[in-house]
DNA sequence: GTCTATATCAAGATAGAC
DNA sequence: GTCTATCTTGATATAGAC
């Protein structure tokens, strides 16, 4: 049963967005599975090699954002981008790169490097965008498009966190504030 | 020894900006303090007190930040605000507040409460300096400065950590463009 | 091949020694 | 009062049953 391999990625993929990465467990996984935690460890032999998987779909994801929208305008493909993203988070998930970026330091070496292979990727992704806005005037032209990535993304992942924890919806208030500063 | 708890809590607040709340352990103190963990439960019983000292910490701190710099000018007390977050943090360190927010679900209610608290008082501090600015014409009339409290915040605490997992310092060149886009 | 029973280890926490 | 020895639980991981 391949589909119990597909199963336990969706279901660790929301645990991280929910719980963060060290913090959940293989029981977390087994039970509303009902299966036992042994059973997972087949599947996956090492917490680690969960982790790799959940971080390469991450990282898929991104490499195929460009290809999944070669057609389409530089404003329409920063659109796609951020509403993608506004869509996938309810109000007790936040970013699961954020989650893995918090327990960095706790992560075995090969995920460490599969962690900043996305951070960067997701930057890189999104830079390009911007650039290509710039380049058909949309952006003003003494803007650093890599900044602006940076200051973007982190924006949008703080306030996932912060609206988890206060349980309010700041969310649109604050990207209306940015597109009006941005562009 | 009463300096003990001190040395505890400087070094757990230390680990909870390196690996994050749930990761670090009652090990990971005793061992530098060359002592066993049972001799940190005497001094906090349970972790989670040890998280409310913590967090207790933060907040005081950011109440008597407006007191601190009560006669200075509100660019005065922006810089101020910065700075002191610049200077407080390392390469290999984060937001102390982005990690118990991370760690948020796993947290026991009460400290979930003082996290919330934190939270809440960071916007609010931050949001005040912005709005003294903004009556001194330093800031746009039609800025959100609730909004744009957010948004700096996140954005700082969100640069962290691509900062430590990248190895970079991006900190820098955003600040300045973030400041080109707000001031 | 897929899973359960079991081992091992480290976590948070208690009770009792100095 | 401060700490160590110890307990219990829950984590990751292995070896073996079906």
């Amino acid at each position: 049963m391949d589909n119990r391999k597909t199963q336990i990625v969706e279901l660790a993929f929301n645990l991280i967005q929910e719980k963060g990465y060290v913090a959940f467990s293989y029981d977390d996984l087994a039970k509303p599975l009902g299966v036992t935690k042994a059973s997972i460890h087949y599947h996956f032999e090492k917490k680690e090699d969960l982790g790799l998987t959940i971080a390469d779909r991450m990282l898929q994801a991104l490499e195929q954002f460009p290809v999944r929208f070669a057609s389409h305008t530089a404003q329409e493909r920063l659109n796609k981008f951020i509403e993608e993203r506004i869509e996938r988070f309810g109000d007790h998930e936040i970013c699961p790169l954020s989650s893995l970026q918090t327990d960095y330091e706790s992560l075995p070496q090969e995920l460490q490097k599969k962690v900043q292979l996305v951070s960067q990727k997701e930057i890189a992704v999104l830079a390009d965008i911007l650039t290509d806005m710039k380049s058909e005037g949309l952006l003003e032209s003494s803007s650093d498009t890599n900044s602006l990535a940076y200051l973007i993304l982190s924006c949008g992942k703080g306030i996932l966190q912060y609206q988890r924890v206060l349980g309010i919806s700041v969310f649109p208030q604050l990207f209306k504030e940015m597109s009006r500063l941005i562009f």
